[in-house]
DNA sequence: TGTGGTTTCC
C-alpha cells in the first residue's frame, strides 16, 4: 500500500508539472523492484534520463538494483556501465543483479573488478559473494574471503555470518559451519535454518531436529524456511507422525499457504507412502510445477503408479510447465507397472522436446530398459552417456544380473573399477544379485567379503542377497547361521528371502521362524501370510493352515490388492485383479 | 545494496 500511495504522489507530482526530484525518484525506484512494477519502473526510468537526473549516483544505484530484481541484467548494466561515478552501492548493485539471475561468474568477476579498482568490498558485499563461491563450488575462494572478512572485522556482521555458516556447512564441512555458527552471538532465523538446512543434507536428521527445539529455547520461532528444511528429514526417518507434527504446525501459524510448505507436504506424505494424504494437500493448495512434480514423483514410487501416468497426461494437455523430473517421474511409473510401450512412447516425447542425455533421464531410460529385458536398447543408451555416473553403472549391471546376464554383470563390474567410478553399496547388491541368479554362492561370498575389505559396511540388502544365494542353493542353516550373526536386527527383506528360499524348499520349519519375524515385522502384509498358509496346504497340514487365516483375521489383514491397469479413452484406470 | 527454502535414479 505504501508504494501505491509512493505512485499516487508521484503521478500527481508530474500531473502538476513540478519537476521530478531525485528525492522523490530515489524513494519509488527501489520499491518498484520489490513490488515487480516493471512497467512503473520503466516509466520512471525514462523520467529520469528526462530530467537529466540519471547522473546522479544513488539514482543510479537503486536503477541498477531494480533492473536487477526484474532479472534485466543488461538493462541494468547499460545503466552501471554509464554512471559517470560509482560508489561501493553500485558494485552492490550489480553483484546483487547477477546473483539474482543466477550468473555466478559474472558475480565473482564483478566482486574482483571492484577490489582492482580500490573499492573495497563491504559485509554486504561479501554476503552476496559467498552464495555465489557456494554455487561455484570454491571452496578455498571461501575460505580467502572468511580470511578477510576477520581481517576487516566484519565477520561478526550476521549476514555475512550466515552466509559462511551456509559456506561452510555446503561446500567444507559442518564442523566448521558449526565452530561460525557458535561464535554468534545471537543467532537469528537464518543462522539457524542455514545451520538445520545443512544437517538434513548431510543426514543428520536427529541433529536438525535437536536444533530446532534449541532454537525455540532461545527465543527464535521456527518460519516457513525451518518446516521446508525438516520436512525431508520426516521422510527420511520415516517418521509420519513428526511430518504429521508438522502439517499441523503449519496450518495453526497459517505456513500451510505457502507454497514451498504445501509442496514439502506433499513431498513428505508421498515419500511416507500416504499418498491420499499427499493428494488432499495437492487439492487444497495453490500448485505450481514443483507440486505437480511432487505428487507425480510420490506415485511413481508407489503401488498406484498408474497415477503417475494420469497426472503426467493431465499436466500435458493442461499446458502446465513439466521438465526433466516430470518425465523421470512418468518414466519411473512406467518401469514399476512393467508399462514398457508407455515408456517407449514417453521416451519419444521426451527426446523431441528435452535433450535426450540428460544425466538423470538416462538412467531412468536404463531403468525402463533393463527391467523390460531390452538389453542392447539400454547398452545403446549406456554407451551414450558421457558422464555415466554410479548410478548408471549399477542399474545396467542389476539389469544384465536379473535377466540371466550374469557374465555381462559381472564384466560390468570390472569395467566400472577399471574406470576408476566410486562404485558403492549399491554396485554390490547389483553383482551379488547376480550371484544369486546364477546359484553362485562361493562368488557371491567372494563379493561379500570383498566389500567389507574396502570398508563398506554390508547392510540389509546384502545380507538379504546372501540369504537368497545361500537359501536358494539348499543351505538354509547357512542362511540362518548369518541371519543370526548380522551386527544389527535382520529387516524383511532378510527374512523375506529366507522365507522365500524355505518355499522352494518346502522347508516348513525353516518357514515358521522367518514368519514369525515376518508377521512381526510387517503384520499388515498380507503376502507372508498367504505364503505360509499355501506352504502348510501343500503339505497337508490343514490345521496350522487354518490358524494362520485366523491370525489374519484377528489382524485385520487385508489381501493386497492386485491393481492392474487398462487405458480406457484418455484415462489410466486401475481395477483390481483377482477376488481380492 | 545483503544471508537461509520445495521436486532427481539403482
Amino acid at each position: 500500500r505504501m508504494f501505491d500511495d509512493a505512485r499516487r504522489a508521484l503521478v500527481g507530482m508530474m500531473g502538476s508539472g513540478v519537476p521530478v526530484s531525485v528525492a522523490s525518484l530515489v524513494s519509488v525506484v527501489p520499491a518498484c523492484g520489490v513490488e515487480q512494477e516493471q512497467g512503473f519502473g520503466l516509466a520512471l526510468h525514462g523520467l529520469a534520463l528526462k530530467a537529466g537526473l540519471d547522473s546522479v549516483v544513488n539514482l543510479g544505484n537503486a536503477l541498477v538494483d531494480m533492473y536487477g530484481k526484474f532479472c534485466q541484467v543488461e538493462a541494468s548494466m547499460q545503466v552501471f556501465e554509464v554512471m559517470p561515478e560509482r560508489n561501493e552501492v553500485s558494485w552492490n548493485s550489480a553483484i546483487g543483479c547477477f546473483l539474482n539471475s543466477g550468473l555466478y561468474g559474472d558475480v565473482l568477476a564483478m566482486f574482483r573488478e571492484m577490489s582492482e579498482r580500490g573499492v573495497m568490498p563491504g559485509s554486504i558485499t561479501l554476503s552476496s559473494l559467498l552464495p555465489a563461491l557456494v554455487e561455484l563450488g570454491y571452496f578455498d575462494l571461501g575460505r580467502e574471503v572468511h580470511g578477510y572478512s576477520i581481517k576487516r572485522a566484519i565477520d561478526s556482521d550476521i549476514f555475512v555470518a550466515n552466509s559462511l555458516v551456509d559456506m561452510y556447512a555446503k561446500l567444507g564441512s559442518l564442523e566448521k559451519a558449526c565452530t561460525v555458527f557458535e561464535k554468534i552471538e545471537v543467532p537469528n532465523v537464518v543462522s539457524w535454518n542455514a545451520m538445520i538446512a545443512n544437517l538434513v543434507q548431510n543426514g543428520a536428521e536427529t541433529e536438525a531436529f535437536r536444533l530446532v527445539i534449541k532454537m525455540q529455547k532461545d527465543g527464535e520461532q521456527p518460519n516457513s524456511i525451518t518446516l521446508v528444511n525438516v520436512l525431508p528429514a520426516c521422510s527420511r526417518m520415516s517418521s509420519l507422525k513428526t511430518g504429521k507434527q508438522i502439517h499441523a504446525w503449519s496450518i495453526r501459524t497459517g505456513l500451510i499457504f505457502d507454497l514451498f510448505i504445501s509442496n514439502a507436504l506433499i513431498d513428505m506424505y508421498a515419500k511416507c507412502g500416504q499418498l491420499s494424504l499427499a493428494q488432499n494437500i495437492f487439492d487444497l493448495s495453490e500448485k505450481d510445477d514443483v507440486s505437480y512434480n511432487a505428487l507425480l514423483l510420490g506415485y511413481s514410487q508407489s503401488p498406484w503408479s498408474f497415477e503417475s501416468l494420469n497426472l503426467f497426461k493431465e499436466i500435458r494437455s493442461a499446458g502446465i510447465e513439466y521438465d526433466a523430473i516430470s518425465f523421470m517421474g512418468a518414466l519411473t511409473a512406467c518401469t514399476n507397472l512393467c508399462a514398457f510401450k508407455q515408456g517407449k512412447e514417453i521416451h519419444g516425447v521426451l527426446v523431441r522436446r528435452l535433450q535426450s542425455n540428460h544425466p538423470f533421464l538416462a538412467n531412468s531410460l536404463l531403468g525402463l530398459y533393463t527391467k523390460g529385458g531390452m538389453l542392447d536398447t539400454a547398452t545403446k543408451i549406456f554407451n551414450r552417456i558421457t558422464e555415466k555416473d554410479v548410478a548408471s553403472w549399477n542399474t545396467m549391471i542389476m539389469g544384465y544380473g536379473m535377466h540371466g546376464q550374469i557374465d555381462v554383470a559381472f564384466h560390468l563390474f570390472d569395467l566400472m573399477k577399471d574406470d576408476g567410478v566410486d562404485y558403492d553399496h549399491v554396485s554390490y547388491i547389483a553383482v551379488l544379485s547376480a550371484c544369486s541368479h546364477g546359484g553362485l554362492v562361493e562368488k557371491g561370498k567372494e563379493y561379500f567379503s570383498q566389500m567389507r575389505a574396502q570398508n563398506l559396511e554390508p547392510q540389509q540388502m546384502h545380507y538379504a542377497c546372501m540369504v537368497d544365494l545361500l537359501g536358494r542353493t539348499g543351505q538354509l542353516t547357512e542362511s540362518v547361521e548369518l541371519i543370526q550373526d548380522m551386527p544389527f536386527h535382520a529387516n524383511s527383506d532378510v527374512w523375506g528371502a529366507l522365507l522365500g528360499a524355505c518355499r522352494i524348499h518346502g522347508n516348513i520349519e525353516v518357514a515358521q521362524y522367518a514368519a514369525e519375524h515376518l508377521f512381526e515385522l510387517k503384520p499388515e502384509h498380507s503376502g507372508y501370510y498367504t505364503l505360509l498358509i499355501n506352504m502348510y496346504a501343500e503339505a497337508g497340514r490343514w490345521n496350522e493352515a487354518n490358524k494362520i487365516r485366523k491370525l489374519m483375521k484377528s489382524r485385520k489383514v487385508q489381501k493386497n490388492p492386485a491393481y492392474s491397469w487398462v487405458q480406457s479413452g484418455n484415462k489410466l484406470q486401475a481395477f483390481l485383479v483377482g477376488n481380492g
